[in-house]
DNA sequence: CTGAAAGCGCTTACAG
DNA sequence: CTGAAAGCGCTTACAG
């Protein structure tokens, strides 16, 4: 492979020279930067990205720790990798991407080696263990997802109580006066989702404000489990008219047991899910939703560790922690309740 | 951040020995082992990665280029990068993910700099543009997909046309006399997907073979067009008692078109899938199915690809192909097809 | 068993 | 506008 020394062998300078004329840092002549450039040319010349990072202690890349936990439901995942990914691209950098299930070892390891040059944790907990190894690196961190203390990091996450407001209300205003919500499953919150329960506790409030009934549910991350709850919430609260779905496994599964127990949205249950429009279309789903927006909040969050990286004084600008306000996405899954409750339809 | 100078200076020697203590590539008085050991300790020193690759030409770093097509079901390509990245941790490597477009651009930038000890090429087609970037670089390469042409690459596939087979002679065993195949998109074909023709005309063939009847035809990719054509599948050959599903989301969508249609399998209709076993339960799809193996086909490429970097002799080895069998997973969607037909259910 | 030194391939003050 | 040199932090022959 060539080096920058060949280069500067073949354009008749010197190697300093060479890499200026490359890096555009000084001044060159014309004559001088067209000979660098067909020498480059001529060898296929790429720097070497080691060489390069152990001189300018940037290795131009992120470091994307994602772990794919049994109780959550992994085609949600990609979307925010495939956020952070192509938006770290466009700004010129490469993406390590960490599956390890021992987090807070493979942070270590790619932090205090100098594999990154910044970080983005996915899956955030609300008292996550990797946090206090990201804020010792000396590399900044961006999050996607709320923790209980957000010192150090920047910090972008869907605004889940605002959904959760949204939901009852949007429902409340129609006429609807009984509700179901379906959370995510209970190991979830315990392993300190937080958003789960940031939703849903809001939904309560909300539904209690307006003197409505909320059933609440953790639902189950996968089939039949998750099916199977749906039959009996539905069968024992027949008249709730509007339900709630904060929980992808269950919005996945709720067209079959809506068409077994032969009933339709919205003629007769109301339906918001919380979910991306990316997931409403691999997975068809024909209810109208809180768009939780994976990409934009991947964007995001890319987009402000690489302020820090590049941008010296950003590092000492205070840290952020930004919500996305969740926006109504209408799928028609939503209408005022038939005047002549309760629902029809059982378990087939 | 400390360096093997910090460690050797603590540890009372020389920066080789401090280095050559912690690899262990020559011999070390028990003592001064301990003393580096306790500096390391004490300074919490790593070995900076950067500075290692340019020393030793080893990244321990696997390149990962993927990519998302429009007309490909996502979700599907999780389970080979998971695979591809549990796999590659096991052996001591990280993933680089490249999720760019330009799969060409991409793959000459991360082995001419040298980013990267390898390639695992994923969504292989069957003249693929990185093929002659990838044969051209100087690290080894691996492949999940069958192209036209091997040379050069380790390359690991499902083995299509067996499982064609297998799909059709299940059925013809059991006294199935008319089937319906659906394959992927034909744009996966024209883009040079050659698994989708290699399964489609074995199980032409072989329904050929056993003097049976097999219609097949190419599915959509998503929703909703992907329900529909199964629907009109299914009124253009009311005679069919078996279905083959080589396509995810014809999978995915399968369950609610036989709903809708009143159909249950294997009473109406015996249905084998081919896909993996997790997306069978992600998507809780209760067919049969020939089983396509993403992560054993991750391992695999990965375990070649790290023999060739690490042992010298392996580079001239020559080159693999190999074919993983397919597996049959029963789920209980395939029987005799009931003596009375033409088949009930109809469109709803 | 250990140390001094060269070298990996870059970038960037320093000097002219 | 250009060059010679130092340095980034490792590893590994070479020498003892």
């Amino acid at each position: 492979m060539a080096t920058i020394g060949d280069v500067a062998r073949i354009a008749g300078v010197s190697r300093s020279t060479a890499s200026y004329a490359l890096s555009g840092k000084r001044a060159i002549s014309e004559e001088v930067r067209e000979r660098v450039a067909a020498a480059v040319r001529e060898l296929g010349y790429t720097p070497n990205a080691g060489a390069r990072a152990l001189a300018t202690s940037q290795t131009m890349v992120i470091g994307l720790l994602a772990q794919f936990m049994e109780d959550e439901f992994a085609p949600a995942m990609l979307q925010y990798i495939l956020g952070v990914s192509n938006t770290a691209r466009e700004l010129g950098y490469d993406i390590l991407l960490v599956t390890e299930e021992d987090g807070t070892r493979a942070l270590r390891r790619i932090t205090d080696s100098r594999m990154v040059d910044g970080i983005v944790l996915l899956n955030v907990a609300e008292d996550d263990d990797r946090l206090p190894i990201l804020r010792a690196a000396s590399q900044p961190g961006a999050l996607v997802g709320l923790p209980a203390d957000c010192t150090g990091v920047d910090v972008f996450d869907l605004d889940f109580e605002e959904a959760g407001r949204l939901m009852v209300e949007r429902l409340h205003r129609l006429g609807h006066r009984e509700l179901i919500l379906v959370s995510q499953p209970e190991h979830v919150v315990e392993r300190g989702g937080a958003y789960v329960w940031r939703l849903q506790n809001a939904a309560v409030e909300q539904a209690q404000n307006r003197g409505i009934t909320l059933h609440a549910v953790f639902g189950s991350s996968g089939q039949p489990e998750v099916g199977q709850q749906l039959h009996a919430m539905l069968d024992a609260h027949p008249e709730a008219t509007g339900l709630l779905i904060n929980n992808e496994a269950a919005a996945a599964a709720l067209p079959t047991v809506l068409h077994s127990r032969g009933l339709t949205a919205p003629e007769d249950l109301s339906v918001i899910g919380r979910y991306s429009d990316e997931f409403a279309r691999t997975f068809s789903l024909p209810f109208s939703s809180v768009e939780s927006a994976p990409d934009r909040l991947g964007r995001m969050a890319v987009r402000q560790l690489v302020r820090r990286i590049e941008h010296s004084g950003a590092a000492t600008e205070p840290h952020v922690v930004r919500f996305v306000s969740p926006e109504f996405v209408d799928r028609g899954s939503v209408a005022s309740p038939r005047p002549t409750s309760p629902r029809h339809g059982g378990r087939p």
